[in-house]
DNA sequence: GCTTGCGGTTTTGTATTCAGTATTCCTAGT
DNA sequence: ACTAGGAATACTGAATACAAAACCGCAAGC
């Protein structure tokens, strides 16, 4: 086993992620960084290292003299969200080569299938579509974009795990993997583009509608 | 005039942006923390916390233990920043609403003739070329994808302005601009797209082709 | 009654210190 | 001569200390 040696503040991200992904935060609340700190049993400076980068990742926010705090969620930035990861994911399957985006396209389909029989739980849920995603973006020889992508998916998955029942969720991951895998296994690239393109604001607008709005700002 | 405060982080960051587009910082090079932040003239902290959120954004690497680098300049890079950029400014075209773009189209053909007959030093096409996409990205409603644009161009200027000869930026730009006027006035959305994906990705190329290859690394 | 100025307190922003790790250089052994 | 080992050095990563700025409460004045 290579032992692995990461850097606190790489740590103390993921912390903060979770701790936002499973709402133990609320959204837009202020931070106190000797508390937090605390919390989290590390000193100030390996935390803030995490909270900055996580404001350039879009994540927290920040004013001088105010301190931190974690973003706010907006049916807005919501909304944003959705053609952004759709651009670009459809960006990432053209540049992926095609011969081997076909041979995925069957473990694709595969997954997908597997996906409906199971009764998940919502983190489940998560795992198996970044699982899905993952695999639908290895054939991607851009790095860069695959980077960008990682950093959007996060806002939205927050989004989502949030403030979306779990069958929305099901529904929209359910139809748009089988969708995208059924295009791609015939090397129909648009289609997937289109696919992806309107599972993604589809789904976004169907979950706005019955958010429960409790953590909506606006 | 309101007054600003930015914090030394942000300044610090932005003086680090500076000398890595100027050349002032060999791309690759490590980076001595103390001596760094002596040279600028603030403590390791706020250097440190500029360097995390440079690194977030792609344009600077860290390992740990062995500290911080300037990011290496790869044509792989390089190529890979183009149909991201392209895909990305595409979107913020389709999604800005019509009839402002139609409107703002008349004023970036006025912007793109005059940097045609303008003697421009390197610098100078750099920010003109800025100003301009500011324009075009100026009805976009979706600020989310604004600020990811921001940081992609940031990173595909350094390699603009470290490894181009102001010759082919400027042949880039003018033709770039022109075009997408060009189809913007007759509200051609889709053919504005095209002629930014082809001028992006041809420019990339292109400019390639004839970089003074002493920073590329590969 | 509402505003406004002041003192104290809390919290952030930055500097400095401490500890742990990598690197370098020298020495000794083959 | 060349390599392995180890001490010395330098630098990063994290913790702590300090300074400055923002918040809070209260009281005085309009």
């Amino acid at each position: 086993m290579a032992i692995e040696r990461r850097a606190l503040r790489e740590q103390v991200r993921d912390e903060l992620l979770t701790r936002m992904r499973t709402g133990a935060v609320t959204p837009g609340e202020g931070i106190n960084e000797v508390q937090l700190a605390a919390e989290i049993g590390v000193s100030r400076t390996p935390l803030r290292e995490a909270l900055i980068a996580l404001e350039t990742e879009g994540q927290i926010e920040s004013e001088s003299g105010k301190g931190f705090r974690f973003a706010a969620l907006s049916a807005r930035e919501f909304e944003e969200l959705a053609p952004v990861i759709s651009a670009l994911e459809g960006l990432a399957i053209e540049l992926s080569p095609p011969a081997k985006m076909q041979k995925l396209a069957a473990r694709l389909a595969k997954l997908a299938a597997e996906f409906d029989s199971e009764v998940a739980a919502h983190s489940m849920i998560m795992t198996r579509d970044d699982e899905w995603h993952g695999v639908m973006l290895s054939a991607c020889p851009n790095q860069r974009l695959l980077s960008l992508i990682a950093t959007v998916r996060q806002s939205f998955h927050r989004y989502e795990s949030l403030l979306v029942p779990n069958e929305a969720v099901m529904g929209r991951v359910a139809a748009e993997h089988a969708a995208i895998a059924r295009c791609l296994e015939d090397g129909d690239i648009p289609g997937a583009k289109d696919a992806l393109q309107a599972n993604w604001v589809n789904g976004a607008k169907r979950i706005l509608m019955q958010a429960s709005s409790t953590y909506l700002t606006a």
